[in-house]
DNA sequence: CGCAATAGACGAACGATGTTCGTAGAAAGT
DNA sequence: ACTTTCTACGAACATCGTTCGTCTATTGCG
């Protein structure tokens, strides 16, 4: 059987481009780049396929679905935080440098926190961060119970304020302007509008616009966060005084 | 000139149904009618449209776009927190009730706090409310930045936590269960994951499942908010004692 | 080495979304 | 009575997540 020439106009769909390798990790990586050089909304799953040459469907091959994706982004930047090896007579210092390191990994990282938000964290990453703050807490002579609800306090506290905090930055990406010029424009104009409100229906907020608008964003992370642990030790007093003065 | 008679097949648009009466309050209600039946994400501008028997297009005339909506919305539901007259002896109280109050209100609209997480409150109901919040602590004595910080990091909480209350309902809707099954087998899963890890990766939280899991939604909202709560009156303390005992 | 089975890549398409445009008709001002 | 302004609305556009069917490159097997 003599073999049939391919038709000249039927050509093979791609001589010169190689198959694209793709894989779970690769999707991954680009949908940080994507996030964190144009914020959450400017995800797609159109968007990670042209960022690696090839079409949507084509990353269903390694992922269920656009939130699978976002839940394995998130778990990639819950990796990044880093969890001590407990001290008990440092306990509460650990514990807020990990609040604090988690902080600045979320905000470095625009808007993933918001995904945080949806969910229970179920990722390899956010459990072993879940485990070094049980494992200080508990080490520094905290109750169970309270430490157990502090864990998810303090996660649903650090998502929220990254994510309010990344709204600034969404706002201001695309402005043109730099992040600290943007700011204090836009809350020099809420402050404005705080200031033009009618005295005697708002005679508080009026008198306080200043001392509303003074704290900056880790200001504002750090007050609740010393809230939440000056909290805690009184928990930790009502348990019992422990050795320390 | 002699009038030119309508063709029988171009006849009026409409001529059975008179025009429909639009207006903002009635698009604001049906959009929460909407948002409290079937969630947040239910909510698109043709299902208001089509709830109020025309068009999508026909919104923009009253509403400039799905974020002032839900703006607007989001306004609306805060009005029905109540905010009380202050008594300087019973601040503290008067606070966590309103905190309470607001929870109560969010929870009761599935995830209408959504909104509130996105965006600086300039609405007049959300100004009431902090207003409100603002007159019942520095009558209480709280000095002004901490009760200026404090308003933030409240509502910062409850919308916070709310939102996350509210996506249980969400997977609960239209699962055919109610509320209380569905959460028990749910939370019943996560506990059989977690005993299910490597004990020597994890082993506080395997230890300490049925405390992690102990606490109702409510519980665990009083828990953080009497941390947040505890260490704003430490701040009253550094500030100078007052007459109470 | 040659062939069949499988897994991955991909074009095209579906339904749904937010929003805009142009038009038609009612209401209001003069 | 005429003109102007406002609003309701059909149609359309671009974009989204996702699915289907197909085609190809690789792998396992004899």
């Amino acid at each position: 059987m003599t073999e049939i020439p391919v038709p000249p106009w039927r050509k093979t769909r791609k001589v010169s481009a190689p198959r694209t390798v793709l894989s779970r990790d690769l999707i991954v990586a680009t949908g940080l780049r994507v996030v964190d050089a144009e914020g959450l909304e400017a995800l797609s799953m159109r968007r990670v396929a042209q960022e690696l040459g090839t079409g949507p469907a084509s990353l269903y091959a390694h992922v269920a679905n656009k939130d699978e994706l976002l839940d394995l982004m998130y778990d990639e930047v819950v990796g990044e935080i880093h969890v001590p090896e407990p001290e008990p007579e440092r306990w509460l210092e650990q514990l807020r440098e990990m609040v604090l390191d988690a902080f600045r990994v979320f905000s470095a990282h625009a808007d993933i926190a918001r995904v945080g938000l949806a969910g229970i964290p179920t990722g390899p990453n956010a459990l072993r961060v879940a485990e070094g703050q049980l494992a200080v807490m508990l080490a520094g002579g905290v109750p169970p119970r309270a430490a157990a609800l502090m864990i998810d306090r303090l996660g649903l506290y650090v998502c929220s304020d990254a994510y309010e905090g990344s709204l600034y930055v969404n706002r201001q990406r695309g402005s043109g302007k730099d992040l600290a010029s943007f700011l204090g424009e836009f809350f020099g104009q809420i402050a404005a509008f705080y200031r033009s409100l009618p005295v005697d229906r708002f005679p508080n907020i009026v008198a306080q616009v200043d001392t509303l608008m003074a704290a900056n964003g880790t200001e504002r992370f750090e007050f609740g966060l010393d809230l939440l642990l000056r909290g805690l030790v009184s928990h930790v007093q009502d348990a019992g005084p422990t050795t320390k003065g």
